[in-house]
Parts: C-alpha cells; sequence; structure tokens
RNA sequence: GGUACCAUAGCUCAGUCGGUAGAGCAACGGACUGAAAAUCCGUGUGUCCCCGGUUCGAUUCCUGGUGGUACCA
C-alpha cells in the first residue's frame, strides 16, 4: 500500500448495477463516491434516471447528485472542472476516491481531460440552427468548409451536432475549430484504476426492462408531466422523459411508450458498450462478483 | 365433428405465373473532445410448418398430416 492517489473509475452501462456496486466499494474502502452520470445531475428528473434512492444515498456519499436544475446548462468539461476540483478537496482526507458513472464522454473528461474552449454563446447556437433547420445539411456543410476545412475533411457530414459544434467554436475564437484540438491526455497528480462491469446481454436487457416497469409504478409519468413547462431543455432530451412527452401529447399510447423506452434504453446501452469497448486494457467483471473487483483493485493499489 | 382460410426472419407481413426470398419494426455492429441518456452511420440474421408426390428443379403445384383463425354444427 503506498501514499499515491487512486481514482477507482467504475464504468458500464445503464442498468447493469453500478449504484450497488459503488456503494459497496465505497464501504470497503471507506471512501466516497464520485457520480458521472449526465442526467442524476438534475434534481427535478429522479425516477426517470434511476437516481440512488434516499437509502443508497445514506449508505456511501455520493457527489455530483441531484446538484443541477434541469434549466441549467452542463457539459462535459464544465463536470471536468468541478470533478476535479472536488476530488482535489477529497484527496486532502483521503487517498482513494471512487468515482462510479456511465457516462462516456463525462468519465473521460475527468480521466483524460478535453481541450479548452470557450463558453458556448446561446444566441449563436440558436442562429445556426434556425438556419439549419430552414437550409439543411448543406448550410453546416458550407460553413464548415469556410471555417474548417482540415475539420470538413475529417468529421462526418451528415452529423449536425459535429458540425454545429465546430462551426460555433470557430466562429468565437476566429480560429479554425481543430486547431484548437490537442488529442492529447492531460496530466493527472492521480492514479487512475479503471474497470468496466457488464453481464450476459439478455441478462442486462431484463434488467433494464424491469427498471423501466418500475419507473412507471414508481410515478414517472407524473414527474414528466410537471416537467412539461421546460421539456425543450436540452437535460430533458432524454430517454424516458422523451417518450412520456409523446404520451402526454396523445400522440402514442402509455404502453407504446413503455416499449419505446425499453427500446431506447438497450440501444443506449448499447452505444455505451461501443465506447468502452475503446478502451483495450481495461478489464471486464460481473458487478455481483465483489470479491474479484476488490482484489483486482487491491493489486493496483 | 364439418367447411373455408392461413402457416415465409425474433414480431407483423409481402413475394416467388416453379429457378432456395424482402419490407417495416425489433436485433446486431460501428463512429463520437462542451447537447453525450445527445447526435450520426452501417448490416438481413431464414429447414419459406412436416411427410410424400409431380418436375431437371418445389418455399411456390398436388395428396396426406400437424398447428392456428373464422364460420357452421
Amino acid at each position: 500500500m503506498s501514499f499515491i492517489r487512486h481514482l477507482i473509475v467504475i464504468v458500464g452501462p445503464t442498468a447493469v448495477g453500478k449504484t450497488a456496486l459503488g456503494i459497496k466499494l465505497a464501504r470497503h474502502f471507506c471512501t466516497e463516491i464520485i457520480s458521472a452520470d449526465s442526467r442524476q445531475f438534475y434534481r427535478e428528473m429522479q425516477i426517470g434516471t434511476a437516481t440512488p434512492s434516499a437509502g443508497e444515498l445514506l449508505q456511501a456519499k455520493h457527489y455530483f447528485i441531484q446538484n443541477k436544475s434541469a434549466t441549467d446548462y452542463y457539459n462535459a468539461s464544465m463536470f471536468e472542472f468541478d470533478a476535479l476540483e472536488m476530488m482535489d478537496k477529497l484527496f486532502k482526507n483521503q487517498n482513494i476516491i471512487l468515482m462510479v458513472g456511465g457516462s462516456t464522454l463525462y468519465v473521460d473528461a475527468v480521466c483524460n481531460g478535453i481541450d479548452d474552449l470557450p463558453a458556448i454563446d446561446m444566441e449563436l447556437r440558436e442562429k445556426l440552427m434556425k438556419q439549419y433547420r430552414e437550409e439543411g445539411l448543406e448550410f453546416l456543410r458550407h460553413k464548415l468548409k469556410v471555417l474548417d476545412p482540415d475539420h470538413y475533411q475529417k468529421v462526418d457530414l451528415r452529423n449536425p451536432n459535429r458540425m454545429l459544434k465546430a462551426i460555433e467554436v470557430s466562429l468565437i475564437t476566429g480560429k479554425p475549430y481543430s486547431s484548437m484540438l490537442t488529442a492529447t491526455s492531460k496530466e493527472r497528480n492521480f492514479n487512475i484504476i479503471k474497470l468496466g462491469i457488464n453481464r450476459e446481454r439478455p441478462e442486462l436487457f431484463s434488467r433494464i426492462n424491469q427498471r423501466v416497469d418500475q419507473m412507471i409504478a414508481d410515478g414517472l409519468v407524473d414527474e414528466v408531466k410537471s416537467l412539461m413547462s421546460i421539456r425543450e431543455s436540452n437535460a430533458l432530451k432524454t430517454v424516458g422523459y422523451r417518450e412520456i412527452f409523446e404520451y402526454l401529447d396523445g400522440s402514442i399510447s402509455l404502453s407504446l411508450a413503455i416499449e419505446k423506452i425499453k427500446t431506447n434504453t438497450r440501444r443506449y446501452a448499447k452505444r455505451q458498450l461501443t465506447w468502452f469497448s475503446r478502451d483495450k486494457g481495461m478489464p471486464w467483471f460481473h458487478p455481483e462478483n465483489t470479491d474479484q473487483i476488490v482484489d483486482y483493485i487491491q493489486s493496483k493499489l
């Protein structure tokens, strides 16, 4: 056992059992949890995001849960800053901190860092969005080709969000977006022990289905109903909320909405797994295999 | 019990005037540095219910099963 600081990072697809494992590990290592979940920040969205219960939150201290409003603007870079600041504080009292979460980009922001870019300008985004809606992808392609020809060569020219981001940054800074990307990981003053947890696909899917049914039983429809007035906010572009909005609009039945939530959650889980699979050296465990997981972590301390 | 219709992908179904088949959804695979539970891209995965018959060749036509649906009893 050394005196090096360690960040134990637990990633895995949605509904795999990260919360329960995180609590066990936090208790085992006598530490606290940085949550890296881009939807559990929002205090208005608890049922649909499977936020840890009050009882669970008592068993281990969690940070970055219910600390934002769904109308707040927040992003991975801001999370990188906030999480590092929090960890600095926590490392004063302990050498091990846990980070648990399935938000791929947010985890990446803390582990590897993301490049410094200017804050977004909402007015500019709205203006570009409007033109995109009126003129289509060609508008974005043309704009990007002029502002950042290098990025134009690399970016997916069918993905509006990607192009929009590059255009925004280029316009705000007056420099091509791609010139600001360093493609290097930032140095961290702690060691990172990262591991993935997963289950067999049928097992994972059945947990997803059960969890969605439980959300409905717990009152998801009412939760979503109460958020009707802020449905346009980015936080609510989320599986479980969009589908219920459709139901509340009367455009689909409740049972279809439930089916769609299940399907979209399965797809989300797959996207997470695809992202995590890029991490070639990362070991994978079954979330109930706690002893094996603890042994692995011990061996890395 | 009788009559009619149906049986093709995980599901709902199309189709082949006889040359081993294709849509939607689901599923599967992938990309991704400030919207990331977002955004975007790619891929048919098949004893054409079973046993025979006709045929160079049957998922397709015919006999007989089996299962289902509807109607009549």
